[in-house]
DNA sequence: GTAGATTAAAAAATCGATTATTCTGTCTAA
DNA sequence: TTAGACAGAATAATCGATTTTTTAATCTAC
């Protein structure tokens, strides 16, 4: 376990399940670790109640493994995991984009282009931390949104979550980030245009990359 | 809320979790109930804390809603929902089944022919109760098992305990669940006989029949 | 008579301490 | 020498009590 920043200590117990999240997801556990909960108690200083329900919910969401009695143990990472996760998300994410650009409205088509701009903007500042990767999961999540199954969004919220516990293994690669960033713009014209086969096709090729550096972070993540 | 039966007194904590789900799925607590935990600590017969931890948990999967600090509420339900549910279990068991069929091996086919038989003489006899619904969700867990993917098959759970919560609103009605018992044996073999697009039609069509029959409950449902 | 404030009761969330379980290192017997 | 048993330490799970927050009822001012 590496450095999970405190609580800015206000509300603090309601907030232990997005701090939490946030560390798992940006891999600030080693996969496979075993949590010490007394040892997170003291590091995110929030009471042994407040942290195990948030245990808990994190166990069901999928970003923590609940064995019997033996606490909780941050999930393994496998090719084989990885492999399924951008299978499905290709399927899934294709499918809530092509229903997104078949109902989604004006409003969406001002909320898609903000967001866009606002990553663009956070990527230029080369703001390497978590803000950028606030907004790329903000931009993802609006471009599916009207799509119109609360379910679906759900799912595929989970499997961004658990793709990004790869992606986020390493450091930056700039020259495929520039690659992927531009493919966030060609999206947005492709949704105004409301041409939903090519937007679909796009979405496929962008998880694809996506997958292909998450992959090679994984392999040489020993 | 009705009358939750009371826990088996052996290792209850865990199972609390199991309970719980069982019950809510099962229609024992009314939709947009709030649960008074202290009511449930006594009829569970539990702790405050593995109920808790337990009913965390049920949020994060979906089968209850957390209220900021107002407690643990069942979700309602909505004809909306009922229709995204259905649609997407049509598209992620569709794709599951095909899956399942192109991967399957003999152990797959034995299980299954297994799981339809179990579930037949439990129909025979007429056991109106959880064993039949136990049965039933083991065969369609058994029909997609070997799709290949954890996070699908995942999905796909959850959105059966979702659509459950419709289905089992009301009565027994006898003439569709016939049929639809009928169709179990059909998916059966043109699973043997690996006929994957013949399958997926036939679970379109046995999803959609099921969907009438959760559409009708919810409707005369109040 | 009604809107807003006040307070008492109820309920949820949290805490500190206790109990139960697992883990680890040492010892014994084959 | 090693497998298995044991004891002590460490850790997880649970409990009972306390604190905080919400809800409901009553009162007051307009």
């Amino acid at each position: 376990m590496n450095k999970p920043m405190q609580l800015s200590s206000t509300k603090a117990s309601r907030s232990i399940y997005d701090v939490l999240r946030r560390d798992l997801v940006g891999g600030r556990f080693k996969a496979g670790e075993k949590l010490a909960i007394n040892t997170l108690k003291e590091q995110y200083q929030v009471g042994l109640s407040p942290l195990r329900e948030a245990l808990n919910k994190l166990a069901a969401y999928g970003l923590l493994i609940q064995e019997n009695q033996r606490g909780f143990r941050v999930p393994k990472l496998s090719r084989e995991e990885l492999d399924d996760i951008a299978r499905l998300r290709t399927e899934l994410e294709g499918m809530a984009l092509e229903r997104a650009i078949a109902h989604g409205d004006a409003v969406w088509e001002a909320d898609l282009l903000a967001a866009a701009h606002r990553l663009k903007r956070a990527d230029i500042t080369l703001d390497k931390g978590e803000e950028w990767e606030r907004l790329h999961t903000h931009f993802h999540r609006t471009l599916v949104a009207p799509c119109g199954s609360v379910w679906l969004l759900r799912f595929i919220e989970q499997l961004h979550d658990q793709f990004d516990r790869y992606r986020r293994l390493g450091p930056k690669m700039p020259t495929i980030r520039q690659e992927l960033d531009e493919q966030h713009h060609e999206l947005v014209e492709l949704a105004l245009q409301r041409d939903a086969t090519a937007a679909r096709a796009l979405m496929d090729d962008h998880i694809h990359k996506s997958y292909e550096v998450a992959l090679a972070r994984y392999q040489q993540h020993a």
